[in-house]
DNA sequence: GGCAAAAATTAGCCTTGACTAAATTTGTCC
DNA sequence: GGACAAATTTAGTCAAGGCTAATTTTTGCC
């Protein structure tokens, strides 16, 4: 029973999915994760009854698989190491926003508490990542001060303020990065408007000016 | 036919041992691979054939295993990244020296060009790893200070300086660390004549004070 | 309520990389 | 120079994790 990459890239889709979904005991078929996985539905479901055997996830025959408390605290554990790399990444080494979800795909694999422990405190105990998205705390608790935050308001009628990008492909980013938008940015209605409506559709913004 | 550990894993083992044998040239048995990484001979063999067939290595049957150029900068490619990423968690986290290797096998595996220039300047381009070994430079030049040293020399009638370790295990690292020896830390005779015979046999040592 | 389409699972197969057991080669000792 | 021991490879098996094709379940529409 060796740490397999596969099996944590598995559990993280499930979480990440039953996220969208907005709750704990949403089910998430797994043609959902085959599609953002990349591979073909009969291997996810292969790996869904596996995740079960560990006891890491709930699957119930075409309904779809939800995450047990003890798999949501692996994923948030794979979440938290993610988003330490990333911020890593891009504070300490200098890497662009954008080039770094690729390789922080690669790190959260590592497995090592301590390395993550000594990771955040040398960061500074960081409580976002370079995308906005919150950083789990060790104890596994996600301060989302996204709350404070809403979805880009219809009509563009006052500035905002970038507060987190919810698609962290590096596409995404890049296109982003040509029209000026980063984390904490200010833009003017007249700038949202000049924004193809696909990228400002992945903002999440605040609306007042003084909120840091 | 996706980046594998597996067959990095066989080619840092390959080179270490012919390292080892002192040339390049020099042929590695599949049963001295196989005690190395903790697998069984035929395994060896079939993963030999491997790479042998990615241009990485020759295989002789019934006399061993050599590296190809190609798979010889495939390998020094690999150790610099672990020592870089040793010396990172040893400067950068603050952990043991005896702590470092198992982490970085994992890390040495990541596969990302850029991450490796960014580590590398980030940690001010060192010239040797927290056990005294020689980091490749980008290009695969190995600077071998060590020529300057010697192994520990018989009769212990000079005070040395430790220059290097050649075993980097958790268990010889922790014993040395008992003992107050580390890189830099002058050794008097009897210090010397206090080591346990295993633990001296894994020095390299300047005679020269003088010499950092 | 029944039937067709969509979704999910099962069945069967392939590759990678490990293993054991059996066969082969090498090398050494007289 | 032959016989035996040690080292190595070959042969055959297994588990993980992927795929395609076929089957089963669910769902949506009339």
């Amino acid at each position: 029973m060796a740490r397999s990459t596969n099996r944590e890239d598995h559990l993280k889709a499930l979480y990440s999915l039953g996220e969208e979904r907005g709750g704990d005991d949403a089910w998430v078929s797994t043609n959902e994760m085959a599609v953002a996985l990349g591979v073909k539905a009969p291997s996810v479901t292969n790996m869904v009854q596996v995740l079960q055997e560990l006891g890491w996830a709930e699957h119930r025959p075409y309904r779809g698989a939800r995450l047990t408390p003890l798999g949501r605290e692996l994923a948030v554990g794979l979440v938290r190491k993610h988003r330490l790399w990333e911020t890593f990444l891009v504070e300490q080494l200098g890497f662009g926003w954008e080039q770094v979800h690729d390789i922080a795909e690669q790190m959260e694999h590592i497995d090592c508490p301590e390395l993550v422990d000594r990771l955040d405190a040398f960061l500074g105990r960081p409580k976002v990542d370079p995308h906005g998205d919150p950083i789990p705390d060790a104890a596994g608790n996600i301060e989302d001060n996204r709350e404070l935050t809403v979805p880009l308001p219809e009509g563009f009628g006052h500035p905002v303020v970038v507060k987190a990008v919810l698609d962290d492909s590096h596409e995404t980013l890049s296109a982003l990065d040509a029209h000026g938008v980063s984390i904490g940015v200010s833009l003017s209605p007249e700038a949202l408007r000049g924004l193809p409506a696909t990228l400002r559709d992945v903002l999440l913004v605040s609306q007042n000016p003084s909120q840091t």
